[in-house]
DNA sequence: CTAATATATGATTATATATTCATATATACA
DNA sequence: TGTATATATGAATATATAATCATATATTAG
């Protein structure tokens, strides 16, 4: 399982590792997550609480879920959002950690 | 030290954040990076090994040593880069790990 | 069915980015 | 000095991306 870095990834990897840190490059994709690190919100509570437009949250929202690093749950006409991705989350708490020297 | 995410992160830390894991969000970084893991190489060989234009991997190896992600150390006409952040090259490998599933 | 609310979608625009090309710089050697 | 080699730089281009606007969909209540 370890395996060494040193021969060349194939492309397959290379993509997937691509996407993931991309979700992660991005500020507001950051804060969202950062925002659902420990409990599920609403679109509008998120949009409201990060002050953001609502098609912006929408939108990174989707990104997000198809890289299934969220999941939500309806309730009504209300999706509740929520982190999915454990490896993911932590590869970010460990980045802010860092940068927060 | 262990700061828990729960409140909105300030923009200096969003930055630094962001900015580190743009730098992993390239595949043609992300190979570069790979392939300096354990050793140095000079620009010549990282162009070689990897299939890239001369001018493309000294353009992102400036973007890489401006996050301080790598260094070189000059013999001669040849400059011999490697990785300078045990961090960041952690959490490449982490996310290389688990995308092998 | 209609109205109200929450969210999603598609098009547009502005900006960022990666690569390529042409050229410049720097070092070594004769 | 002049040439060769290694690398860097700047401009141009093509593509990707994030935000915004207008609108569509879906659920609920009446």
């Amino acid at each position: 399982m370890e395996e060494k870095l040193q021969h060349e990834l194939d492309d397959e990897t290379l993509f997937v590792v691509s996407q993931t840190f991309k979700a992660l490059s991005d500020p507001t994709r950051i804060r969202i997550l950062n925002f659902l690190c420990c409990e599920e919100h609403s679109v509008n509570e998120i949009a409201e609480a990060l002050n953001l437009g609502q098609t912006t949250v929408s939108h990174q929202l989707r990104f997000l879920k198809n890289l299934r690093l969220v999941k939500f749950r309806r309730e009504g006409t209300t999706l509740y959002y929520s982190s999915d991705d454990d490896h993911v989350m932590n590869l970010l708490h460990q980045a802010v950690d860092h940068a927060k020297h």
